[in-house]
RNA sequence: GCUCCCUUCGUCUAGUGGCCUAGGACGUCGGCCUCUCACGCCGAAAACAGGGGUUCAAGUCCCCUAGGGAGCGCCA
């Protein structure tokens, strides 16, 4: 049997970081089994879904690389489907009509809520012999079983029994026709022949109602694998509060997809100590076995880690491809400054996202923003002769290399017998305004001998001023 | 309230009855390297929720308690 997995996202807003775990697992999964990978959108809440929400979730796919062998399917183009099937429940009396008015199951509800019981539909419809009188358009229910028990074998929590008891007779389609969650996902998953259903623990509860649906449609059932879900640092459901949820935002912060998946796949899931994956690694070693059972914290320091580890590691061909739009994006005049692949090889070990290589660049194009701090501690009247004679030599050397200023930096500083660093700091706080920059020879390289200059001389005024007063 | 699920360092996790004086990683702290910031390297502190069993032996199996989460919609 070959596998197929899906996943099915709900266009009502961000591509949940928590459900893009979700896809990654069964499209890791269908992958490493040659199996097929549906996507397909859920969208029969009408009111709530949206073609933006959809291009997003199509974005987010593609950004990811999670490729999809069929699909997008959309539910709101299956009614006719659906409709079929209720029909069909409803002549097999597996399902019937319910014409009880929304009072009277609130009432219902609220009755059964004081008297500390749980809220269930008490089949007050299930054997109606004529249609009641008054008008209420009718939903259409699914005749649940009144006794027994489902046992469902998950691939991650083991067998789960449910008692019917429990369940009640949910509806399977409004009062308007459409149909409801449950009819649609267990039509549908039988229709696509998917035979691995892997998301989030949230629907454990839900899984014993639809494997009563597909039993009274004759159909096999799937595999389940109820993986736990990602909470914020309180503990909480991660939400909005707790920073960036939706998957383009990480595109957006300069997140590689290589490190955000391997994150992503390692949060409720472990392959013994190893916390480096490549996309081949993970699509080899991604198994039920290494799913964990509770819920995990989503930590931002973890993702940023691994993040910095990826920037290091790839082609530099390819990460400057990457941080060229970000560059294109940035402020910064690029005809004004060295090539932007210097830039990058001069940060990429010092930034923990493809932004913060972009910001720390910044010095190389445009105007810079002295700090004061670092300039009250560095530009001292003490360095005005260094970082004159300093001055002198950049004007007379020929050729503007790291090589040759590393050398005039260093026989500077030997010329004031003074530590490299004390002649270093000084003039990397006047070149680029900051106390943080790659090594000296690499930054005045870039910057270019023109913008070292003027730096320099304003660094001298500031320094003239200072003195004066 | 009812039902279901979950519980190893701050966080992600390894662990499938003896190899556990509980391992790795992030973070934190200390040190080395060093022209700064990083990288890299070395080291430290840091956990089996609690209580009962079962067993020669329990983080690992069972039960209870506590805590957390989810579901209980004409949402998905």
């Amino acid at each position: 049997m070959s596998v197929v997995t899906r996943f099915p996202p709900s266009p009502t807003g961000d591509l949940h970081i928590g459900s893009i775990r979700t896809a990654l697992f069964n499209w890791l999964y269908a992958r490493r089994l040659g199996g097929k990978f549906i996507l397909r959108i859920e969208d029969t809440d009408r009111g709530r879904s949206s073609q933006q929400s959809v291009d997003i979730i199509l974005a987010g796919m593609e950004w990811l690389g999670l490729d999809y062998d069929e699909g997008p399917y959309y539910q709101t183009q299956r009614f006719d489907r659906y409709g079929e099937v209720v029909e069909q429940l409803l002549a097999q009396d597996k399902a019937y009509r319910c014409y009880c008015s929304k009072e009277r199951l609130e009432k219902l509800r609220a009755d059964q809520m004081v008297r500390k019981l749980k809220p269930r539909y008490d089949g007050h419809c299930r054997s109606l012999d004529n249609v009641p009188t008054g008008g209420v358009a009718p939903v259409v229910r699914f005749r649940t079983p009144l006794d027994g028990a489902v046992v469902v074998a998950d691939k991650v929590h083991g067998h789960i029994t449910t008692s019917n008891t429990q369940l009640d007779d949910l509806v399977i389609a409004r009062s308007d026709g459409s149909p409801t969650y449950h009819l649609t996902v267990v039509v549908d998953d039988i229709d696509m022949g998917v035979t691995h259903i892997i998301r989030g623990d949230d629907h454990i509860n839900n899984t014993p109602r639809q494997v009563h649906i597909l039993e009274a449609l004759g159909a096999a059932r799937p595999i389940y694998a109820h993986v736990p879900m990602i909470n914020g640092s309180d503990g909480k459901k991660l939400s909005k509060r707790h920073g960036a949820v939706s998957v383009l935002e990480y595109r957006e912060q300069g997140f590689l997809v290589g490190a955000l998946t391997n994150y992503l796949a390692r949060l409720g899931w472990a392959h013994g100590d190893q916390e480096i994956f490549t996309r081949d690694e993970l699509k080899n070693a991604f198994d039920f076995e290494g799913l964990n059972k509770s819920a995990a914290t989503f930590d931002l320091d973890k993702l940023l880690w691994l993040n910095q580890h990826y920037l290091q590691n790839v082609p530099s061909a390819d990460l400057v491809a990457m941080a060229k739009p970000f560059f294109e994006a940035s402020k910064v005049r690029l005809d004004d400054g060295p090539d932007v692949a210097a830039a990058v090889e001069a940060q990429r070990t010092r930034a923990k996202t493809l932004t913060e290589i972009v910001e720390q660049s910044h010095m190389f194009y445009g105007d810079i923003i002295r700090d004061k701090n670092a300039a009250k501690k560095h530009l001292r009247p003490a360095v005005e002769p260094v970082l004159q004679k300093i001055r002198e030599k950049f004007v007379a050397v020929d050729t503007w290399s790291g090589a040759a200023l590393k050398d005039i930096v260093e026989q500077t500083a030997i010329e004031f017998n003074m530590k490299l660093g004390k002649v270093a700091q000084p003039l990397r706080v006047a070149v680029t305004g900051s106390s943080a920059s790659p090594s000296i020879d690499i930054t005045l390289e870039l910057l270019g001998r023109e913008r070292c200059l003027e730096r320099l001389d304003g660094a001298l005024v500031y320094i003239a001023e200072r003195a004066a007063t």
